[in-house]
DNA sequence: AGATAACCTTGACTTAAGTCAAAAAATGAA
DNA sequence: TTCATTTTTTGACTTAAGTCAAGGTTATCT
């Protein structure tokens, strides 16, 4: 039981000391921080916050998935972000102290970490290359963002898939395919479009042999052409 | 002439102090910073940067107005944001060195600082309060960004035009009418449109009665249904 | 002032993508 | 496995917004 937990509570120190928030903080700070943070369970479509609710901390999804999304009053939404294990989320409002700017829902059983906006101001104050990583994150945020409002403004939905899957083949390295880590639907919301509208470049690119799918496995039978509808701009 | 050029520096101490970067800044560290940034002159369309090159530094706007924008390679733009007096801009290349996000060109004659990123560094490394001030900076371009994105995803373009009269509204504090600081094409770039869309937004609400214009000045004949368009959310 | 250029508007047309509805697959719980 | 729920696909249709082209307006420079 003891060992057990005790077992337990070193994961999360590591945790800690591994994400990028909290990265090179003295070991004692993290301690002290896991005695103040909150762990949480959420259910697969459970509400985290509502966009507009009191920014009153931070978050580190410990495991599961998580999406910070936007959405309009004839139901359309727009997920800004998917964060998985050892990522984090929420960091604007917990430093500035305004109203969450988005929502955020568990997309599977997921468990958080949560942080309140005190004990990081705090921490913040103290630990200076705290406040670099924070820059670090922010900075990369905003990049992302920028990335984000040029592929709604300036590319169709096929180019934006294209741009996905081979983010996706980027980052694991697999010229070859990809494993969809996200529902069709949920894909659509974060490609910014609908379903229907996703399930039809689907079947074009597959009909014009640039990919197909099993399942969850999208081959990509042309890199060429998906690199060319993607824009690889570099 | 020597006590014209010392007029010009003591002018341009007030501005460092008083912008948001540089705010609580000691005045040696002001004086220091002044002795190394350069000043530019751009002229109405010249580019500043573009989107690739490598981010050397950031910029603070004297006078005139500055564009940041993304560009298509079928030549649409979208302009991700418009600095003017006292605001800055490209923190985010200057802070992490990697290649500017988004390109920059002045939309009038413009003067600028330009503060090379090495010093800026060195800056935040002795003066924890310039972090912080760095961070609500961050911190608010994302929250803008996340609007945007909001904007482009979820909402048409009247509804975008609407909100931007509304915003400006809010800044000036005047309800029955605003000024446009923008042409229509760089506002048709702004709200993520071309000029002949926004010209017939333009035509449709003034012959609804729900604005009216003359020259560059909006009157805002119809604010209830302005709010009802722009979704006045809270 | 007059001329050149930049900007804006309008019309006719095209198109990407959304809507609605129904059927087909996939998922998951009993 | 089987049934029920959720997700995905497909088809027919609508619509917002882009394209292209022509005229009209406004601004700018000498």
């Amino acid at each position: 039981m003891a060992s057990k937990d005790n077992q337990k509570s070193i994961d999360l120190q590591e945790f800690l000391s591994n994400s990028q928030m909290f990265f090179g903080l003295p070991t004692d700070e993290v301690d002290a921080l896991l005695s103040i943070a909150q762990q949480q369970t959420y259910q697969k479509g459970e509400t985290i916050f509502w966009e507009g609710d009191a920014g009153t901390g931070f978050f580190l999804v410990i495991s599961g998935k998580v999406k910070v999304f936007k959405i309009s009053p004839e139901g359309k939404e727009q997920i800004l972000q998917v964060f998985g294990a050892h990522e984090h989320f929420a960091e604007v409002p917990a430093f500035d102290g305004q109203p969450f700017p988005a929502s955020a829902a568990a997309l599977e059983k997921t468990e958080l970490l949560f942080f309140p906006r005190t004990t990081f101001l705090e921490l913040i104050k103290n630990n200076p290359s705290l406040a670099v990583n924070l820059l670090k994150i922010f900075a990369r945020h905003l990049r992302r963002f920028a990335k984000v409002i040029e592929d709604l403004s300036l590319r169709e939905v096929p180019g934006r898939f294209a741009a996905y899957l081979l983010y996706l083949s980027d980052r694991t390295g697999n010229q070859e395919e990809v494993e969809l880590d996200l529902t069709k639907g949920q894909l659509a919301a974060l490609l910014g479009t609908i379903p229907e509208t996703l399930s039809r470049v689907f079947a074009k690119l597959s009909q014009e042999e640039i990919i197909s799918l099993n399942g969850s496995t999208v081959k990509l039978l042309n890199l060429q052409r998906l690199k060319v509808l993607g824009g690889t701009r570099e």
